[in-house]
DNA sequence: ATTGACTCCGTACTTAAGTACGGGAATAGA
DNA sequence: TCTATTCCCGTACTTAAGTACGGAGTCAAT
């Protein structure tokens, strides 16, 4: 039932290098799969999808100890602790979306304003993202 | 008319270190301004922007290298490699934002589900961000 | 004019996040 | 069965992004 992967098929799956998985199993944010008497220890799906759901993470801006917070919702708490950090991760989230939107908008312009011309454009990226924050 | 900061004042107003400003120069992120003769060099508010606007693209996921090719944009480039740039951005933006929002979605769930709850709930943070991966 | 705070600049140290190394065990294919 | 490939695990190295340090110069207030 449980599909069988080494360590060595599941790094090359996710594409991550096989000392990443240990290190993150060190951290604590992957388990360690019990090892069979003297032998291999055994993957499955589930490990994938996290080791997947880190590397998302970590690309949105997310610290390995912050994706550690976010999979420890995952991993079932009492409702007092999730509401905790479960709203406060939905504020950091909507943040980085809103600031995302502004410099969309802003390199969406720029393209626009580029396409088929020939000339400099000079792009107020800055200042927009500024007022954003302000 | 050019307001006049230190390298000091310029960080606390930004709420960076020293040394990370001059870090940023050695990488090129930041100008230099011209030292007056044996002097002290001064920054204008556009460093502050500046700063301001490389510590927001890096909570939002981005290398110094990358940001880097953010501000090139700012600083003027000719159209064919800001259609280049930017429109690279642009993909990566979005998808950085899709991803938040699924992430969004769920942590409002979550909050959702646990509000008023005292028991225990599981998330299916990671099992929907893959689905929105694949 | 002197003191205290700050700047300048080069060099060295730190932290987070991996990556690599190496020797011994296990296991899969010829 | 032998041999090549993996795995296991500890230790050490690397890279990106800062941070700290120290000695000499500068500036502003007493």
């Amino acid at each position: 039932m449980a599909e069988r992967y080494t360590i060595g098929t599941l790094a090359r799956q996710v594409g991550v290098n096989v000392e990443t998985i240990r290190y993150y199993q060190r951290r604590g944010l992957v388990q360690e799969p019990a090892k069979p008497f003297g032998g291999i220890r055994h993957y499955a799906q589930a490990h994938a999808r996290r080791l997947r759901f880190i590397k998302e993470a970590q690309r949105l801006g997310f610290s390995l100890d912050e994706v550690g917070e976010l999979l420890s919702l995952e991993d079932g708490l009492h409702c007092r602790e999730v509401e905790e950090i479960a709203g406060q991760k939905l504020v950091t989230v909507r943040e980085r979306m809103a600031q995302l939107s502004k410099i969309e908008k802003l390199l969406a312009v720029l393209v626009g304003q580029c396409h088929g011309n020939r000339g400099k454009v000079r792009c107020p990226l800055i200042a927009s993202l500024e007022s954003a924050t302000a």
